[in-house]
DNA sequence: ACCTGAACACCGTTCAAGT
DNA sequence: ACCTGAACACCGTTCAAGT
């Protein structure tokens, strides 16, 4: 995990994890059935630091901290969301993990269907927004006004009219990544809410 | 896209690529830049393939429309949603597609901002929904409430209780993949709809 | 203008041989 | 019980040589 962090999930292969842990690739075999093994493993820490719900201060809330608490363990390990996309989660703590959350919207009222939709449809948007998030959001150093202006002044005269305004709004207002997040996690909440009532 | 369609995208090499054509791997790269180009490719037409939404039966008709669209073009390229994610989506049909969908948001008189990060939201929920439901679904030959009485005595005496209650509802009522897709969309649709009035 | 053959620097994985 | 060296069957990519 500390090698994709520094070097990218694309670079986490047997030999050059080897080579980080002093050994050769061939003995890394020893500890690992393979490297989807390895990568099965890695899936199962990382699920396991996403805090798990618990539902003492109401169920949206709840939802709204995993949600929140999934982002920042996205922020510190980039390609959770594209590995844990790319392969089950069936592991112990993937498994924990749905069992509390499906807990929270059962004692909500939900009825189970609703339950597992609801729960299918915030993860959906939960894991869907890091990964568009992370093809168009800015590096964290760069000025978003500053992108926007580019891309502006990449298109076309007279093509992509809606596109333009919209880089037109942020070449002014800076894109801010936690409003956009929580813009429609609370669209998705405010409507589980709507179907409670 | 044949290739990826038939033999899954992993299989997809230029190697093999050549081996299709009749050519050797080496003489691709009079075509292509390289593997990376090749792929990019490969989003741009499959994101062509995607119905563009026309503002003409309502906003909201149209964001359904071209959801449902969507897909129907994962269900016949299953690798079409995880390599439009893991790439950019800038080439000219990508922009096409964006400009589009802003546009019919726009007019319905969101604001730029609003539009931006409403069409963030159901791109997020759209591309996320796939991502999650190729990992969960049974596969189209399989009896969903078989999976489900598998993974329900699968879980241990006592362990998991919610996964067990929600796993002996899917082991009575079938899952329904396109149902579940509508819920959450539907979900997202009403919110913006009463962020309107 | 396009293709081929051969090469290079990589992969994951196996396995006999060592300690 | 774990590690190494060498090998095998793959990758993407380059490039001189062909037509």
């Amino acid at each position: 995990m500390d090698l994709a962090d520094e070097t990218g999930i694309e670079s986490v292969t047997m030999r050059a994890l080897g080579r980080r842990l002093g050994v050769e690739a061939a003995s890394l075999y020893n500890h690992v059935a393979g490297k989807d093994d390895l990568l099965d493993g890695m899936v199962e820490l990382v699920v396991a630091e996403i805090d798990l719900p618990s539902g003492d201060a109401g169920w949206q809330d709840a939802m709204r901290r995993r949600a929140v608490s999934a982002r920042a363990v996205f922020a510190v390990h980039p390609w959770a969301a594209a590995l844990i996309d790319s392969r089950g989660r069936s592991g112990p703590s993937s498994l924990e993990y749905a069992d509390r959350v499906l807990g929270v919207l059962l004692r909500a009222g939900f009825s189970p269907g609703t339950a597992a939709n609801a729960f299918l449809a915030l993860d959906s948007y939960v894991y869907g927004f890091e990964r568009q998030r992370s093809n168009i959001a800015p590096a964290d150093d760069e000025d978003s006004t500053a992108v926007a202006q580019e891309v502006l002044s990449a298109i076309p005269e007279g093509a992509y009219p809606s596109l333009a305004r919209i880089a037109t709004e942020y070449a002014v207002t800076p894109y801010d990544d936690a409003a956009a997040f929580d813009f429609g996690l609370g669209l998705i909440l405010d409507s589980l809410g709507a179907l409670l009532d």
